[in-house]
DNA sequence: CTAGCGTCA
DNA sequence: CGACTGACGCTAG
């Protein structure tokens, strides 16, 4: 490429932008490093609309190489080679030399790509490569450029009512242990606990108190202590320090120190999960918690109510405004692993839950059956710890692990793990599948041929292999959901700007994604969004079949913490 | 049960 | 002293 180095500056930039611009947008093979940093960089530099990068076409090798392993992902272009190097020649020792000569010259860049290509062709992983993995690339780069509005007061606000609360914990924690020590420190409430008060002692069942994994000490985790709230004060105060301590440090200092001119910038990386899962990091936005945390704020102020407490409610996601003329519009596949589980298993009354286009929600279905109470009053707790039996027993939880959950006995933990399985037997016939799958095999793959390799299935170590089974049904299933989750980011992208609608991806929350849309454009925005996430084409202009239908469900708002559902 | 990231000691 | 690790806790399914 030519750049005149006689120009005006203004002119140079101008020069440069269409230059790189059509450079991007023609069909020449553009291989390139970290593709998204460089996309983000120039969206920066140029200033370009979000829109004209959404078809820009490259291939970066480390995708590739995560891609084709993904539990071993290379960090740097010199581990791609290496990575390369090893698959095509066993004995690589005295190529020693050449791989580090390769490193060093980015000019084999070409080489490698095309290496890497055929090797993604022979694994039957180059249709995802192109056409999910690289189209997601610049719609990641804009989700980082735009990043998310945030309101500081608010933030500030939540920090002083937090560490109000904690001083005032921390000294009713000192009081009822009967001196000054650190909470944060498990090494010494651990030795409060049960050297000094020896709780441990006075619990009925003190067998079952967990242990750390790795010292084999007394455990001071969440589940030790809800069994000890009973025994003495200290326990439930602790516990609501943690709570207390993890929305400050986390959630509202770790968010603030994360704003830039306003805004949050998260970074989003495809490479980083081996199930095919986004991530986000600096900050995480994908954890900011959902349900508000209660606060009971003592009321010193009307001494004349008595006992009577304040309680003020903490929501961690309320700061998160949508830009002046804008509101947040969300889209939620419904349930969207337990529909494809439904679909793998081809489970005749599985498949009957899903059917039909009702709106019910299966999870609010299933706890009114289980709690014998009318749909309408299931609350979104016992909901939520639905969904979470479900799926835990989906991919093979253990009674006693089952048990805790639900704050039963082990063994009748063991009878609703079998009478579910046997409910849906297909169930069991799918992982059975998966698992001779995987060993036959070396890795299982999802509904885009997306692979993990799983070594272990084969491992003399039972807990190993054991492990191994439930990461390859879990992988097939949750792979195949993150599949379709890119698929709807790209096609609905792709529609948005075809409409000419301004609506700018925010957030994507593994099976939801978030948009920031102008007002006035919610509607029609809803309507495409919809249509294109429940579209049987959505899955390769429907060449794949599902057995079940995709539900979305949107909620629109302007502050991510008080969205409402919207038909 | 499976994926992640952030905080703290 | 800074890098690393384990334990914990938040999310998503």
């Amino acid at each position: 490429m030519m750049f005149p180095v006689n120009m005006e500056e203004q002119d140079y930039t101008t020069y440069c932008r269409e230059m790189l611009t059509q450079l991007m947008t023609s069909k020449v093979s553009k291989v390139c490093l970290d593709a998204q940093e460089l996309i983000l960089t120039m969206i920066s530099h140029f200033s370009l609309d979000i829109t004209s990068v959404y078809n820009w076409s490259m291939v970066d090798p480390k995708v590739a190489g995560w891609l084709l392993n993904p539990d071993h992902p290379p960090n740097t272009f010199t581990e791609v080679v290496k990575m390369l190097w090893k698959d095509n020649h066993q004995e690589c020792d005295q190529d020693a030399d050449a791989t580090t000569l390769l490193c060093q010259d980015l000019s084999q860049l070409l080489d490698v790509m095309e290496l890497l290509r055929r090797r993604l062709m022979d694994c039957d992983l180059l249709d995802l490569y192109l056409n999910v993995e690289m189209k997601l690339t610049p719609i990641l780069a804009g989700m980082e450029y735009h990043g998310i509005c945030v309101d500081p007061q608010r933030l500030i606000n939540m920090g002083d009512i937090l560490k109000k609360r904690i001083g005032m914990v921390e000294s009713d924690a000192y009081k009822s242990a009967g001196h000054r020590f650190l909470l944060s420190s498990h090494v010494q409430l651990r030795t409060v606990l049960f050297d000094e008060l020896h709780l441990d002692e006075k619990c009925e069942n003190r067998q079952k108190l967990a242990r750390t994994s790795v010292n084999n000490l007394k455990s001071t985790s969440e589940s030790v202590l809800v069994k000890l709230q009973h025994l003495h004060p200290l326990p439930k105060l602790v516990l609501e320090y943690r709570k207390l301590e993890k929305m400050k440090s986390t959630y509202v200092d770790g968010i603030l120190a994360c704003i830039k001119e306003g805004k949050l910038t998260a970074t989003w990386d495809h490479t980083s999960a081996a199930t095919g899962r986004l991530t986000s990091a600096n900050p995480n936005i994908q954890s900011v918690p959902k349900q508000p945390l209660e606060i009971t704020e003592a009321s010193n102020k009307q001494p004349a109510e008595g006992d009577k407490h304040e309680t003020t409610s903490l929501c961690a996601r309320e700061p998160y405004i949508a830009r002046e003329g804008c509101s947040f519009l969300a889209a939620d596949f419904q349930s969207i692993e337990f529909r494809l589980l439904a679909h793998f298993s081809k489970d005749p009354s599985l498949l009957k839950v899903f059917q039909g286009d009702d709106k019910k929600d299966v999870f609010v279905e299933l706890t009114s059956q289980w709690m014998n109470v009318p749909p309408g009053s299931v609350q979104t707790t016992d909901r939520e710890r639905t969904k979470r039996v479900v799926y835990s027993i989906m991919y093979g939880v253990g009674p006693e692990k089952l048990a805790t959950y639900l704050n039963v006995s082990a063994a009748e933990a063991k009878g609703f793990i079998s009478s579910f399985l046997r409910r849906f037997p297909g169930v069991s016939r799918f992982t059975h599948k998966c698992i001779e799958e995987c060993k036959a095999k070396g890795h299982v793959r999802t509904i885009l041929k997306r692979w993990r390799l799983i070594p272990n299935i084969k491992s003399p170590n039972f807990f190993l292999k054991s492990q191994a089974e439930r990461q390859a049904v879990n992988f097939v299933v949750q792979g195949s959901a993150a599949d379709i989750c890119k698929l709807a980011m790209i096609l609905v992208g792709k529609q948005l700007v075809e409409r000419g609608l301004r609506a700018r991806l925010l957030i994507q929350l593994h099976d939801e994604l978030v948009f920031e849309v102008a007002d006035e454009e919610v509607d029609s925005v809803r309507g495409v969004v919809k249509d294109i996430m429940q579209s049987d084409d959505l899955l390769c202009d429907g060449k794949i079949k599902l057995q079940v239908p995709l539900r979305v469900s949107i909620s629109v708002g302007k502050s991510w913490g008080r969205m409402t559902d919207s038909e």
